[in-house]
DNA sequence: AGTATCGGCGATTATTCTTCGGCAGAAAGG
DNA sequence: CCTTTCTGCCGAAGAATAATCGCCGATACT
């Protein structure tokens, strides 16, 4: 009998292991989910219904959380990308500041350490669209002050990669 | 005769428009690119074949840039997510900077309008793969300090969004 | 050793993608 | 006002892919 069978009676769910072949597709698909199954076997090693088998474990465990088209902001009408830092007295997340989230603009919210509270990332039509964002969020009660970084150039932006980097090169730091 | 052909003749593209059809199609592979053309020409009210060419020519425009997996950081061991601001003397693009592009942790490099002239979203597997990081980016040179945020709660994580809004709510700034 | 479980492979079926010809509506020109 | 041209959508057919099934070998537990 399997051991792990007492985990499943109680209804947990056992970390599933992500070998080096789960590894590589999740790779493969994070750089480019358009392609077919034959040719991800082809890329990792396994022919294709043991991809689709890998796959479906993978999406059914959380590690695929979806599959998104990536869009050009620029070419939306959006060019203008700002990351907001909120401060706010108290505790940050309100429900009035969740409501921000409907607006298309706001693809990021995340509480932070550090000195803010609240990150957004945006992108706005023009800076009076983001004008309009911060008296949005100026609008929150219990929110003290924002500050803005605008984007001038964007030279990396992707999703999550599957890698993870286990031996960083040695460097000491500056004295 | 088409009266852009002048245009074409010298390699110029027009500006394709994109329609609501478009805006509605591109919000939905947003949402979720591994539906069917049937189902989304359901959606928007047209038939796969013609949201199928709208597709293509969407893509070819590069208003789709891409399709890619969305993967679960935490599942990946990588639970910590971080925006660092880096301050820099001098200009801060530099080659050497660039390089810590090729770590799977980095997902996003902006240069910025702001107090800090670099802003990469990083993801790490630890506190200490961030240090890691971090020492990478002081041996830069040229770079004189490090700001981190460390992401606590991630309420919302979401690829561009197709809709602009048009009316923002009338709200008055607090005086 | 025996046995049960798990995962991969090859082959088959179902679904979807992709292309093609035809047609209707809009725009430019006579 | 009519003709011509162009563009985009639709229905149908062929190609490619997705999804499923049974069989097999490897591993681990008894």
């Amino acid at each position: 009998m399997a051991k792990n069978t007492d985990d499943l009676r109680q209804g947990r769910r056992q970390q599933p292991v992500i070998d080096a072949f789960d590894r590589r597709i999740l790779a493969a698909l994070a750089a480019d989910s358009s392609q077919s199954y034959a040719r991800l076997g082809e890329a990792v090693g396994l022919s294709a219904p043991a991809v689709h088998e890998r796959v479906r474990r993978l999406r059914q465990s959380g590690a695929i959380k979806g599959v998104h088209a990536a869009l050009d902001g620029a070419a939306l009408g959006k060019p203008l990308l700002a990351f907001v830092h909120v401060e706010a007295a108290g505790w940050g997340k309100s429900e009035r500041l969740m409501q921000v989230l409907q607006f298309p603009e706001v693809e990021e919210m995340h509480s932070v350490a550090g000195d803010a509270s609240v990150l957004f990332k945006v992108r706005t039509a023009s800076p009076q669209a983001l004008e309009a964002f911060l008296a949005q969020i100026h609008a929150v009660p219990g929110v003290t002050g924002t500050r803005s970084y605008i984007a001038l150039s964007t030279y990396l932006e992707r999703p999550v990669q599957a890698g993870v980097t286990d031996s960083w090169p040695h460097m000491p730091l500056p004295e």
